[in-house]
DNA sequence: CTATCTTGTTCGTCGATCGAACTAAGTCCC
DNA sequence: GGGACTTAGTTCGATCGACGAACAAGATAG
């Protein structure tokens, strides 16, 4: 149920209707291509004439395709209509601590080309081969096509205008990241948070979850940081200055190890992949032992996961203690949310069968309903590249958004 | 953004247009009543015709009311237009561990009658005892006026068809509570968390939060129990199984005093009503301590802030302990959701002027961004029974809400 | 070849927005 | 006091879009 606000409203104009019948058409239509025009006018429950008109609409806006006719037993064999995804592209960027990704999808998030590079730290420097990488990689791919726009997702707070306000691992804080890149490759740019970025690539793109019905999920990356993706009511939680989604620096012990963000006993300070590596060595994790491991880059997470497989008990120790931490925290997430879902992404997820039973065990002991106490918590399948994904959200939901009324 | 579900959705039909500028239309009406239709028609955009028609409508169903006429310096005297509240009638009820209170009220929230009764924990007899007194107060002060449903807030959680999850508090597990009222009278009822409710009230009955575009805040109640309505993107946060909102149970000390609910070292172990006593009183909370100082009821909350003013030492401490445990929650609350602002509520907000500090002190210690260390924290003025604003909201706000399409 | 069935288009009807013309009821100024 | 001007509210025709019925196109079964 929500508010009217008599003060910004969007009041219903002659085109209105239209408007909202048309998106809903569009998306039937990337739900369930390749399908006729008929097909449409049963599932909207809606006489063909108005279908046909809308389609020409769509056809003509080079929004949907006709493709081939489709065998039926009786009668007139239909035209099946599909969504345009070929000529539309998007460049898809990922700045991480250590690497940059840099890809080329289309609006169906098909992956054209991937590359990447490691990290520049300095935000000019870095922008300027970003805009580099994207310019060659349209030159050389995107023959006959169009580039909407560019996603970029980066670990840290970025604000409405796409500043990022805070990147700790980056060393960032106040850096016009979006109007420098806009201004570098006049192309529209989007920018995320990785966290919120993941959540929104599990709403737009990803055909299981559009249909489910599900409105509220939480997805957690566990990696270099802790960031968390909320949904709730079907959209993004980004909060009043757009900083929301911090649950990776919720207190879990007041004197527990030093974070990065400067506080005691966060959740990332017990979970992250540093906190997973300093455990396994012995070490309590500070800042200052974090740095240490990031530089030397001598032992890393999938290393640990490695000698756990092989059999070495500290690893295997030291896994399931991360597992634990990550179920006290995901805890919280559940009284407080009760999402349908939670998905796990990120690096820990390649020892699922080591984590999974200490998050069950503590969400069960600390949940307060038997229901929220089952609440399924699933690891992303690995190699799926989810904040590519995101980053790809960022530029084609506006595409498939309803229009805001009221 | 929104997405559109392909399974579940809402076509515009011919009329939907209509509805929408209807809604807008009488949600003007109430913002800013009185108002002419020709004022409408300039903060609509649209003709003065279009308006014409629409009133129309709504006077025919009794929803909005003509009024005086305006003066204004030059033209044509304006006939005001006011919404329709008199003749609807909303029964409120907020069940409370001691005492229970019904009231009688208006679609505006004007209260018409109030009374209360010490509350029964025999749900079926709460029923009867509740049926009577509505039956009573329509009976009496229902002349002309129609009633248009039950509004029934209750502290502890509820699924979405009104059956009590559990309420520690009343000590009660899966009762169903609002098929046994409607039942009893007849009449739609609506049961909500507590928390949920009062947030809610905030969304639809105070004219000053609806205009001023807050889409993003939290409400928390401390009191015998600790409740949190939560409010992201202008719509209230119920959850996948209706029980989001239990941020009085995210854990603060792992070896913290025990709760009701079972756990150690819940926000609500340290910060309610009883917490705040006991710990007055020199004791560690403990369930059966609870239990004690609940059936005892020697010393109270106001009894503690009462000796506070009057310079007890102890009970200023006491008071400023709880405030720091509060921030420390609040702190989660401000780097999970980033809220627009934070309003309490509860017998707490007595002694603001001893826990507004520790508060602030604990929120700016601890939020990762210093806009969100910013976050006002706002006491709910005493005497203004946000509860049963929210039992009438509960049924008020259907009337007013956008209509959902796409 | 005919009957039947399904798809897709066309067209007239009706409901709703939209703008312009018109009436009602005031003030201002000469 | 009377005309000029201003503002509020209504009426009406134009146009746009949903809606339903009729129609044409294309396929199968007998």
């Amino acid at each position: 149920m929500r508010t009217i606000n008599p003060r910004d409203f969007n009041r219903a104009t002659r085109s209105t209707s239209r408007q909202i019948n048309r998106l809903i058409l569009l998306n039937l239509v990337r739900e369930f291509q390749p399908i006729s025009r008929a097909d449409l006018a049963r599932r909207m429950a809606v006489g063909r004439g108005m279908v046909t008109t809308l389609v020409n609409e769509l056809l003509a806006e080079g929004a949907v395709y006709e493709g081939a006719l489709a065998d039926v037993p009786r009668g007139r064999r239909p035209k099946m209509l599909h969504v345009q995804t070929r000529g539309r592209l998007v460049a898809a960027i990922d700045i991480r601590f250590s690497r940059t990704y840099v890809s080329l999808s289309d609006f169906g998030g098909n992956q054209i080309a991937l590359e990447s590079f490691g990290t520049v730290f300095d935000p000019d420097q870095l922008l300027d081969e970003l805009a580099l990488r994207v310019r060659r990689l349209l030159r050389t791919h995107a023959a006959g096509g169009h580039c909407e726009g560019i996603g970029m997702v980066v670990p840290g707070m970025v604000d409405r205008r796409g500043r990022v306000l805070n990147a700790p691992q980056l060393g960032w804080r106040d850096v016009h990241i979006r109007s420098g890149l806009a201004e570098r490759t006049g192309l529209p740019v989007h920018v995320e948070n990785s966290g919120a970025a993941c959540a929104l690539a599990h709403i737009w793109l990803e055909p299981g979850e559009r249909g489910s019905g599900i409105r509220d999920f939480v997805y957690m990356t566990v990696s270099d940081g802790v960031g968390t993706g909320v949904v709730v009511n079907g959209e993004l939680v980004r909060g009043h200055g757009h900083t929301a989604g911090e649950f990776g620096h919720i207190p879990i012990s007041p004197d527990g190890p030093r974070c990065l963000c400067g506080a005691q006993g966060c959740l990332e300070a017990h979970t992250s992949n540093l906190a997973t590596v300093a455990r396994y060595l012995g070490h309590d994790l500070s800042p200052a032992v974090a740095r240490e491991l990031f530089q030397q880059n001598s032992v890393t997470v999938d290393e640990v996961i490695h000698r756990a497989d092989q059999g070495d008990e500290r690893a295997r120790a030291a896994l399931v203690e991360t597992g634990r931490y990550l179920g006290l925290g995901l805890s919280v997430i559940v009284n407080a949310l009760n999402p349908a879902r939670i998905i796990i992404g990120g690096e820990i997820t390649a020892a699922w069968g080591l984590v999974e039973a200490p998050i069950r065990a503590e969400i069960g002991r600390r949940a307060l309903i038997r229901q929220a106490a089952e609440t399924p918590v699933v690891p992303e399948p690995s190699g799926s590249l989810p904040r590519l994904r995101g980053a790809i959200a960022l530029v084609a939901a506006p595409a498939f958004a309803a229009p805001q009324v009221g």
